[in-house]
DNA sequence: AAGTGGTCTAGACCACTTC
DNA sequence: AAGTGGTCTAGACCACTTG
């Protein structure tokens, strides 16, 4: 019944056109024929616009919709949420720094890396779904935007995520995302990350070069790969650089 | 060709059969038949077995994978994401502290609130959707846990919500969220915050009575009712009492 | 080859809002 | 009454993973 026609060359994984639709929507409503209105059209009138059925149109304004960007009220319609549209720095939805940085025109960097092995205790090891005692990889660097120190970061990866290289043959200065891609096929896919204010203590403090006063946000951080199986721990101290906004909604 | 004996005595809004599924499900995973698998069963079966097509099944997982319960791989099934199961506390999904602080076995309660009307500045207006000038009511006070304090909290609700009104003879001084339901008719459905770490100032310090070096996390937030209309901004200093947690996902 | 989730169609009816 | 989004069915085929 599916007009095969409609999916070609599909390279990528997942959805095809509903993706596209949802790229197209978003561009549309950011600077083309939407970005005036504060409705989109009837489902029934974008189905029939783009060719396809009510449901293709409907999981691409569900995925919208999880994002923030438009609310669907029933006998209503489709409304949008330009705030939300306008958004940076998504701490919900963004899991990287290094690109983060590069999006505010900063070159990102880290020094002052240090990287050695732990043994596991049991709240590493139960977070980390090891065995207390088995070997774990701490990296402690501090991030810089261009000159300016934004993030310290504590990174934990079990050392059997590198079978039985030897690690201390491995870089693991760079992004530590790209270092769980590269040398361990690891994607993380979510993170779950307790937020706390702190004030670091003395040498993070001299190290991120704080004014008194000045706090940070500390994200006590797990990684999960596809399979909801966790990858990697961290702690980072963000200075008020990043200007992070996060979406909240009832589910 | 739906049959309507399936959704009988619906009294509720919106979904029927597939949130009384998604319960059930988080339910049996919490305490139930599902309480020690990593793997929920094939659509196709859940499916059979709840007597409903495939369709349902799959929005009430969308569902729940949006909330971050379990994630889909294709070719492998539906895997369980434990951690996130016993999650309390979600800084994305709760908006209100009133329940939050019940939630703890807390007694949720404010002091030292100050009302007061301001004119809106620029910035103020623009959050608002209202004009530079516009009168705006302004709500300070302090929320304690019992004894404990937590928020200081500082909102602003353009007068214009409660119409002709005299609002000084509106009982102002419990929880906002209620105030807007019950004075303005307005239900908060989404709110965008931005997260910075703070040390607040000395009569804040003072009235939350922070130790030295003890920060707080500072949501500058504006909330939206069901179309994406601004109906107020908030700023609002937590103190570390609360262990907030987000789910971050790449979308 | 078998099994899993992912995408898609075509059509039906329900619930809510507005005129 | 007309229009909107919300729910649901039944069935098809695609893409990926595993044995």
């Amino acid at each position: 019944m599916r007009d095969s026609s409609l999916s070609p060359s599909s390279r990528l994984g997942g959805a095809v056109i509903s993706d596209r639709i949802v790229s197209a929507l978003l561009e549309e409503l950011r600077t083309g024929r939407y970005a005036q209105t504060d409705r989109l059209p009837a489902e029934v009138d974008l189905a029939a616009e783009l060719g396809v059925s009510r449901t293709v149109i409907r999981d691409a304004l569900s995925e919208m919709e999880r994002a923030g960007y438009i609310e669907r009220v029933r006998g209503i319609g489709t409304v949008v949420n330009r705030s939300v549209l306008n958004l940076r720095s998504r701490l919900d939805q963004k899991l990287e720094y290094y690109p983060l940085i590069r999006s505010f025109g900063s070159y990102p960097h880290a020094d002052g890396i240090q990287i050695y092995p732990v043994r596991a205790g049991e709240e590493l090891a139960r977070d980390l779904a090891i065995e207390p005692g088995d070997d774990v990889i701490c990296i402690k660097k501090r991030i810089l935007a261009d000159t300016t120190p934004v993030i310290y970061s504590i990174d934990y990866l079990p050392r059997a995520l590198f079978g039985n290289r030897d690690y201390t043959r491995i870089d693991l200065s760079g992004d530590v995302f790209d270092v769980l891609e590269r040398e361990c096929r690891q994607q993380v896919a979510s993170n779950v990350a307790h937020l706390k204010a702190s004030c670091g203590d003395e040498p993070i403090r001299a190290a991120m070069r704080l004014a008194p006063g000045e706090a940070m946000l500390l994200l006590d951080e797990i990684c999960y790969n596809r399979l909801c199986h966790p990858v990697m721990r961290s702690l980072s101290y963000y200075t008020n650089f990043f200007d992070f906004s996060i979406l909240r909604k009832l589910l």
